[in-house]
RNA sequence: GGGGAGGUUCCCGAGCGGCCAAAGGGAACAGACUGUAAAUCUGUCGGCGUCAGCCUACGGAGGUUCGAAUCCUCCCCUCCCCA
């Protein structure tokens, strides 16, 4: 065993019911919480993303949570940076952090990193972009495989976001990104974690996503959004990508219906959850917690601290 | 009661004698993922299978034909118009 420090991370798809149980068991544990949600990092945009509520926030302190306005860019790495030291400050004063949330990428940066590859450059990105639109479609994709024949073979030739972050690697850094990839392998593992995946049947869980989206709706979601597009915001901004946001904007601008806006944030959560199932599937140290059939926060923490006493055992 | 349109795989919907397990779309399911990740991309989609095939399918029952989702007969159901 090492001496390093212990994290407890509860993650899980959306909707589960992450945030009341964390809040309990935080305040059980008398400690902070670190969200690992790449959406709840901007200020502004509270109900479509289900932040916590102030009131939770002042019973517990959350780190990560209002952090940058929704037209700033922020990427895995800031999240990285930031998130570790607000982790190694909970630490430092003696107790476990306790991250939550179900952004598949950010947890496995936290718990594994990062190559330290380059930061997004955007005008190469545009020059990128320009030249597979004057060009043939494919021809980036042609290009790494000159470049980066390994990378390559990873990305699907229809990707063109990874294809052109594998290129912009390689200009930058005058290296391959999948020798970056090759020598990194996720092996910077600076806290001893626990990381538990809260699960439900689907059955019980595309009707809480129902009955959430409706609640947003109900708290005002379009209106919210009416206020972010009041400040001008590009519907192409990442933050204006996340659920609800990009379904409200339509409404807003009256080009489609509040029906059928709905219906499609529904649906498009419940695909999200399904995402999230399969990354976390793959993710060899989550321990699945099926909390089926539990819909007080106290059953849940019950139920997480029961395993955590069985992880801590084994380990 | 009279006239018209139609019933196709989970849904919508094309097919109108063989090339049809049946176009296309939707939904669903599965997968990938290292600086946009609530994003981006991919695959499957009647069942069985040692992948060659076999079985079940186009409202129901018969019939014509070497061969029918496609043609004929009767029946059941839906929608529209006139009474």
């Amino acid at each position: 065993m090492s001496d390093k420090k212990s994290i407890l991370i509860i993650a899980g798809p959306t909707a589960v019911g992450k945030t009341e149980a964390s809040l309990l068991l935080a305040r059980e544990f008398r400690t902070e919480i670190v969200s690992a949600d790449s959406m709840q990092i901007y200020r502004g945009m509270d109900i479509g993303t289900a932040k916590p509520t102030k009131k939770q926030r002042e019973l517990v302190f959350h780190h990560m949570i209002d952090i940058v306005e929704p037209e700033q860019a922020y990427s895995v790495g800031d999240y990285l940076r930031d998130a570790r030291s607000a982790i190694d400050r909970i630490l430092a004063s003696g107790r476990t952090p306790l991250v939550v949330g179900g952004t598949g990428l950010y947890i496995r940066a936290l718990t594994r990193g990062l190559f330290s590859g380059p930061p997004a450059d955007k005008d190469l990105r545009a020059q990128l972009h320009q030249r597979e639109m004057e060009n043939s479609p494919g021809t980036l994709y042609a290009e790494l495989v000159k470049r980066d024949t390994d990378a390559a073979a990873r990305i699907h030739p229809n990707d063109l976001r990874r294809t052109m972050r594998a290129l912009e690697v390689y200009y930058l850094k005058d290296k391959k990104l999948s020798e970056f990839q090759r020598e990194h392998a996720f092996n910077d593992v600076p806290y001893r974690f626990t990381l538990l995946f809260l699960t439900r049947e689907r059955t019980e869980l595309y009707p809480r996503i129902e009955k959430r989206v409706d609640q947003m709706i109900a708290d005002g979601l379009e209106s919210e959004v009416r206020g972010l597009m009041a400040r001008g915001y590009s519907p192409d901004l990442v933050s204006m990508k996340g659920l609800g946001y990009q379904h409200f904007i339509g409404v807003c601008r009256g080009t489609s219906s509040r029906d059928d806006a709905t219906a499609f944030l529904k649906r498009d959560t419940k695909r999200f959850a399904k995402r999230q199932f399969t990354w976390f599937r793959r993710e060899p140290q989550a321990a699945w917690i099926d909390i089926t059939g539990l819909s007080q926060p106290e059953e849940i923490v019950a139920r997480i601290k029961k395993s955590i006493e069985i992880s801590n055992k084994l380990v």
